[in-house]
RNA sequence: CGGGGUGUAGCGCAGCCUGGUAGCGCGCCUGGUUUGGGACCAGGAUGUCGGGAGUUCAAAUCUCUCCACCCCGACCA
């Protein structure tokens, strides 16, 4: 490709919209070009990778065994109404009507239409097991779009989907899904992570994540070092602490913390680590309200907490005036000491009684391993310290996992220490089990023929998502560095004074002409810019491969070869360029 | 949805407080000189100052309202 036949849009400073290194390299790049929130045209250098992205996941599904097809984008909404989700989606989901006032939705996911064809199509054991997939633009109406093309609204995605006689069908199928994205990342040139994951609003039972790493992604992985233990933290066991309950050393005191509110207040007031706090968490229960109970320094995990089964779901705060029925103080004094004698003076008894017995109280494992700790003292202003789990009050008896595990908690799996990573999701794996065959009635007849429901899969690769993460991963402060996999062009042949020197525009012609022979994508940049321009351009744009061709060069026959990330150019023979640099760019 | 911010030429911004009819850099166009790291000289074009309403002799500037976009939050009591 000659760049004066291609189209070139860089910018030299980046749209003050983008925040994200990813998203303003792709602005200034030239990739996409925003139309509205979360809309984006993909140009025409953004559309080659794209398309690259996009043959590897092809060519990878299809040698996994799984069949390519195309849903419709928009969908009517009875299939949705028949699997309950029309309702259970919510916002996300973009309604429209047709000119009869039907309605429809522009497709978030297609598991219903899927599994539609499948109900009409499948009829016996014998057509089991298969795995449909497409590539193809979603619609999600995100509470937030940010980051460009990461959180889109209107997105490529590869979504497939398996359906199984049984279990162990959809076991193997999830388990060659898992080999082929592994595959796809590794070929896309990308460092990436499988985790653990929690199936979350689509349903099912196992699930694993494929996050790309980068410190700007915004989930965040629990993993052991040790061992191959990763789970994205939403679903990362927290366990006990290594080391048990101490025995008291410090005596019960109440103090008065006037203006004290939060954690980080207190720590100050007391002089405490926030390791020796507790703070009280209050949620609509079943019945009454629920406390909470984590350490200071921990962070509740809502996911968690909406799984306990005396919580209601789901997951909703107490407001300021449920709390005070009950505790008798509001947000920021809250505590544990319910059978304490100084525990509630300001209400009537009988008000509390009701109320109080219906509280129940969760504690974190970690703060049932703790002593001599900090809590709210049940009365405004006043916190005590000192207190003592079977001295002060009792020991807990509900003690369930509720926090975020942090870097340094024991792994899990009992093999070392979790750390703490961020990553980019860009894959996701479901086993779905029957939740969607079965409300939809996708049966098939087995071998004893016997009607049975099928079991399904569902397996879904954010195809634009990896664009920006690519590059989230893969930049330096002057552009991009594509991975060779997904470079728009592999190489850049940058001429030097082309429009004046005719050895230059023979030698940069010919090698063009000799290298896309040879197979190479090259981009001879012909618009006779000044060096600087085209070297610029040519970084920013993040070809992996450069060759420079100037007259200085060629009087020694030589012309100059650098890649992206080389500190310095490096000189080649003209008359044996062909082969140098096409062994250098095969290289990768 | 809550909080904060921004909207002025294609991009980045100043001007707004203190009202007098719009400017800078980059880019773009023409001509010339340049050509190994985003050139230089000369000339030039481009704005319903986000929309609407109001105040005023006069509004980019003050007031009201709507819209769009960005950031943070929507666990941390």
């Amino acid at each position: 490709m000659r760049v004066s036949q291609f189209y070139l849009s860089t910018l030299k400073e980046a749209p003050a919209e983008a925040e994200l290194a990813s998203h303003q390299l792709m602005l200034r790049a030239g990739l996409i070009r925003r139309l509205g929130s979360g809309l984006y045209t993909w140009m025409p250098l953004g559309l080659r990778v794209l398309r690259k992205v996009e043959n590897i996941v092809r060519e990878e599904m299809d040698a996994s065994g799984a069949i390519e097809l195309q849903m419709p984008a928009v969908q009517p909404a009875e299939l949705w109404q028949e699997s309950g989700r029309w309702d259970q989606f919510g916002p996300q989901m973009l309604k429209i009507k047709d000119r009869h006032e039907r309605d429809f939705c522009f497709g978030p996911t297609h598991e219903e239409v899927i599994t539609d064809i499948a109900r009409r199509d499948i009829r016996s054991y014998r057509q089991l097991p298969l795995n449909f997939y497409q590539i193809q633009t979603k619609f999600r109406d995100e509470i937030r779009p940010r980051f460009g093309v990461m959180r889109a609204r209107e997105f490529v995605m590869k979504d497939a989907y398996s359906f199984h006689a049984d279990k162990a069908s959809l076991s193997k199928t999830y388990q060659d899904m898992y080999d082929a994205y592994a595959r796809i990342f590794t070929r896309l040139g990308l460092k990436f992570r499988a985790v653990a994951a929690d199936p979350g609003a689509i349903g099912g039972t196992g699930s694993h994540e494929f996050h790309v790493l980068a410190d700007s992604g915004e989930d965040a992985i629990a993993f052991c070092p040790r061992s191959d233990y990763a789970a994205n933290i939403e679903l990362a066991e927290a366990v006990a602490p290594r080391t048990p309950r101490t025995a008291p050393t410090q005596s019960l005191e109440k103090i008065a913390t006037p203006g004290v509110r939060t954690i980080d207040d207190l720590c100050r007031f007391l002089e405490l680590a926030p390791a020796q706090t507790i703070k009280t968490l209050v949620y609509q229960g079943v019945e009454g309200l629920v406390a909470l109970l984590v350490r200071g320094d921990h962070v509740l995990n809502e996911m968690k907490a909406s799984k306990l089964p005396q919580i209601k779901t789901p997951l909703q705060p107490a407001s300021e005036e449920q709390v005070r029925a009950v505790f008798s103080a509001g947000f920021g004094s809250l505590g544990p000491l319910f059978d304490h004698p100084t525990f509630i003076r300001r209400r009537p008894l009988a008000q509390m009684e009701t109320a109080r017995a219906k509280l129940t109280i969760v504690v974190d494992r970690a703060v049932n391993a703790m002593s001599d700790f900090s809590i709210g003292a049940n009365e405004d202003g006043f916190h005590y310290q000192g207190v003592n789990w079977g001295r002060d009050l009792p020991a807990p008896t509900t003690v369930a996992d509720i926090r975020n595990a942090v870097a340094g908690d024991p792994s899990p799996d009992g093999k070392g220490t979790l750390e703490i990573c961020r990553g980019i999701e860009v894959g996701h794996v479901f086993q779905l089990g029957t939740k969607y065959s079965e409300a939809m009635k996708a049966v098939f007849l087995d071998e004893a023929g016997q009607s049975r429901v099928m079991e399904m899969g569902c397996y879904g690769i954010g195809v634009s998502r990896i664009v920006a993460a690519a590059i989230e991963q893969n930049n330096d402060e002057r552009g991009i560095i594509w991975p060779l996999p997904i470079a728009p062009f592999a190489l850049a042949i940058v001429p030097i004074g082309m429009g004046k020197s005719a050895a230059v525009r023979e030698a940069a012609e010919k090698l063009y002409t000799d290298l896309s022979a040879a197979g190479i994508e090259v981009l001879l940049d012909d618009r006779d810019e000044r060096p600087g321009v085209m070297f610029a351009d040519m970084e920013l744009i993040g070809i992996p491969h450069r060759v420079v061709i100037g007259e200085r060069g060629l009087k020694q026959g030589q012309i100059e070869y650098q890649g992206r990330r080389d500190k310095a150019a490096q000189p080649i023979a003209l008359a044996e360029a062909v082969a140098a640099v096409k062994s250098r760019v095969c290289a990768g």
